[in-house]
DNA sequence: CTCGGTATGATAGTAACACTATCATAAACG
DNA sequence: CGTTTATGATAGTGTTACTATCATACCGAG
């Protein structure tokens, strides 16, 4: 339950039971329902999709996606926690043999800025889709009047995990640095952000001819993030 | 129609033309539709919000409301661009006759961090609940399919003028900094989500107890950017 | 004072959306 | 063998996001 160090075996994501009725990844329509819904997102984008369309495209009804998750907003909850728990698994995996905190922190700015690299054997999902519905939609999940009572049932749970662990290794860099929270908070939406900006506002960005959006980005807050804590 | 030297004077703030279908500060069924919608909005969410809604609130109708604005999301952008080019008025009317650039930056970032002291005189306007709303939905205004073609239309056009505005004060104080616009777009960004935090999952940030959340937002980011320009 | 445009209101209608309910069925499990 | 359990099929409801049409009230020009 811990780990799991053969490839082949599935990686197992457990995730708040608040965020589903019925866990997806338990049964054959629910995996589907995952593996599609991020394909038809990152298609159409969220406010477009629909459980109706999701239906038709999986050969299933509304009824019976609707037996999964109470609604699309909490479907999207779901995904993005799905994609941040996996992001936390993909930094312990290939950063907890690294002394230096220094180093362990660039690493954690690699794989954030990297995040589409979802080996495909996972689960099903489309890593690449998934990351472009981080990017473009995550904000949507808190960004609501229900923020406070999600936040209480504790939907964002997975996000202010992976914050919490960054923020240990900020502080474990320079213990009196007063704003670790802020700083990782930042860091993890800055990340998208720029991302986001590099492709559709580039004016709001510095991106330079012979690199790409990724590198730049990471340049740009490993910068940014070392200069802070000096 | 350029200028108002006096203060009672209403402030003309003049945005892209394909915002709306018809200028809302020209009538007095436009201005009315701006006051309540922020009221609107602010009270029950983006989300809950329809011109239904508004139209009972403001005794009109639905069909009148269409008029001026396309759908709701058009209304948002309106909103979002109208604080952003009063946000504009407010700096270049603070930091006109302030020659120090690094002096300036901090009157910015001062601005920016206490953008609901919108003087209520400047319009019917409520100021703090559009900063409300510019802080909870800002984003969703560019978090769109439709962002290429909204862009192209020059619906951003305010948010990008400000932001390089104070990228030209970055440069200013260190024009060797490689990432301006990046830092600025950064900036803007942070400051809501930040204040987003501290009211919603203060566990992403750093409150402390004798400080209101916008003066420790401000301590932040100052630190953050001055140490980034050295 | 009349004429013509302009802004608004009143009313109606439509397609899609966001569900909810009920009943049938087939597989899986004990 | 009987019973859960998951799914499908179908129907229905209230709301949303518009669009269209027509009436009316006002306002400025001739």
């Amino acid at each position: 339950m811990e780990t799991h160090p053969f490839a082949n075996t599935h990686l197992r994501i457990e995730l708040n039971e608040r965020l589903y009725l019925r866990d997806p990844q338990q049964t054959d329509l629910g995996r589907r329902l995952m593996a599609e819904s991020i394909k038809l997102i990152d298609e159409i984008g969220f406010e477009q999709f629909t459980f109706k369309r999701l239906a038709i495209r999986i050969e299933s009804t509304e009824a019976s996606l609707y037996r999964y998750f109470e609604n699309k907003h909490r479907l999207l909850v779901y995904l993005v926690s799905w994609y941040w728990a996996w992001l936390s698994y993909q930094i312990r995996f290939h950063t907890h043999n690294v002394p230096n905190p220094a180093e362990r922190l660039r690493l954690m700015l690699r794989i954030l800025t990297r995040g589409h690299q979802c080996d495909a054997a996972t689960m099903q999902v489309d890593g690449a889709a998934l990351y472009r519905i981080v990017v473009n939609e995550a904000s949507k999940a808190y960004l609501t009047k229900d923020v406070d009572q999600d936040n209480q049932a504790g939907l964002f749970r997975e996000y202010k995990r992976l914050a919490a662990g960054i923020a240990a290794v900020v502080s474990e860099i320079n213990p009196t640095y007063p704003y670790p929270h802020m700083l990782v908070s930042t860091l993890l939406e800055a990340t998208r952000k720029q991302l986001f900006f590099a492709q559709h506002l580039p004016s709001l960005t510095n991106s330079a001819e012979q690199k790409t959006a990724e590198e730049t980005v990471y340049a740009f807050l490993e910068n940014l993030v070392f200069k802070a804590l000096t």
